[in-house]
DNA sequence: ACGCAATTTTTAATCATACGAATAATCATT
DNA sequence: AATGATTATTCGTATGATTAAAAATTGCGT
């Protein structure tokens, strides 16, 4: 009775949902375009915002989110908070992306 | 006077529009999910649905989104539609999020 | 306490999603 | 060419999720 279900291409045991919830978070042009930035470089909120010309309650909910999402990091230092990409997944999405150029220099 | 923006991480002529859509249309369980399946072999609509469990209507939404940004093409086969990952960009990020296990045979 | 940096809360507007129902397209028979 | 079977798409719509940004709040250093 199960004889036409042998090799089909959708695997119903695994959902992707770990997978698709990044993709999601990286779809998003102003995440995404924060999250390519801090590949080359580690950076302080402050520094984001202005370079981006956007509300700092803006960028920092964006960065709330990749935060919780566990693509960045934050580590305090003085006043300021300092973000990076963490994430291996996520580094090798964007670098499938954007190919080699850019590097996870962001130590 | 624009002494100050010299090596800036954030790039603001470019807003990776075309790069954060790829990433939000596959950033959907669903969707993640036929077009990792349909790597390994081109596939028609109704053994999608079939195989996801999901009622046809559903599954044809998230065809014509993947369609509309170019990412899978269709080609008819009599009654059917037969639809395969044509995207290079979706195929980079797929390899890059599942690695070489998943290959895009669906020639 | 003050000022600066960052976050959280709140608001409203917009967008995305699922799926039943209706419609369309293709082919084989008659 | 009309009928019916199969497959695929589109429509309607209720529901839920995202979004942007102002306002309020928290954390840190002096």
């Amino acid at each position: 009775m199960l004889e036409s279900s042998a090799k089909l291409p959708f695997d119903s045991s695994k959902d992707y949902d770990r997978e698709s919830e990044i993709l999601k978070v990286l779809g998003h042009p102003i995440r995404l375009k924060i999250v390519a930035g801090l590949m080359s470089q580690s950076c302080n909120v402050k520094k984001i915002w202005e370079c981006l010309n956007l509300p700092q309650a803006t960028v920092s909910q964006h960065l709330a989110l990749l935060k919780n999402k566990d693509i960045i990091t934050g580590r305090r230092e003085g006043v300021e908070v300092y973000y990076q990409v963490t994430s291996p997944e996520a580094i090798r999405i964007i670098s499938a992306i954007f190919g080699d150029s850019i590097n996870c220099k962001g130590k």
